[in-house]
DNA sequence: TGGCTATTTGGCTATATTGCCAAACATGAA
DNA sequence: TTCATGTTTGGCAATATAGCCAAATAGCCA
């Protein structure tokens, strides 16, 4: 974005931007995944990579890209740091999330069907 | 990701691709802002394009972006091109995200209080 | 047809993200 | 202290995103 100037959007600007930061968090497949385990049972980095197969470094810099957003904490026991998850709204979250792929997958049904149905409105596409 | 193997990750790999497709489709602040336009009444490009202040071509590529996802829909009127939200859900979807602002503001706030009662420990939530 | 308006596409540059490796840190044990 | 384990950081190359401009399309209306 750039030469808004007096655009609407620009009141809002900093609420959109803070919103985008928690959305990118999770917008990984393996950052979706660590926080789907992490909702189960705290995890650390060791065990998390394992279950990913990445290097651990790449894992460690998602699980700190989570945990500058918010979504995730961290407490040291020994030499290991259990990561756990912060915000379990999160899963209503992606409940959303599913919800829009049945509903992609049942449109991709329908016109499989030929019931070109399609969604709202007019387009018979 | 690449390395993984056998890792338990990847039984979900297409699954949590799939999810982050949409998710993705969320995070940048200007299509925040059209799908929270949208969820208001549908909008053509124009109208998008002026109230955001960036070129049309880039609202454009945002709305197909959106469009991909499923999260939108579109439909012709005469020479312009009305795109309307097709899932409501989302809302609740920003509902967490607003939720975790609101922790993570409130953290910030402790701290600032020297409450250093930090996070660690498993989550008070 | 030609001209208009609305929108999308292609091309290109600038910037951001991802993931690996190697090196640095941290902690507990010998 | 040294070693071993667990984790983070720095660096770098590969890839993906974003946004602008210019050109191409699409749908009206004379």
């Amino acid at each position: 974005m750039n030469k808004q100037s007096s655009a609407i959007i620009n009141e809002r600007q900093a609420l959109y931007e803070a919103r985008t930061k928690i959305i990118k968090a999770m917008a990984h497949p393996t950052r979706l995944f660590i926080v789907e385990e992490l909702e189960k049972k705290e995890k650390c980095v060791n065990e998390l990579t394992e279950m990913i197969g990445a290097d651990m470094s790449t894992v460690s810099k998602h699980l700190s890209v989570l945990k500058n957003a918010g979504l995730i904490g961290d407490r040291k026991a020994g030499t290991n740091i259990y990561y756990y998850l912060k915000t379990p709204c999160i899963l209503g979250f992606l409940g959303c999330v599913e919800e829009v792929m049945e509903f992609n997958a049942a449109q991709q049904t329908n016109i499989l069907r030929c019931c070109k149905q399609r969604d709202k409105q007019p387009p018979p596409m």
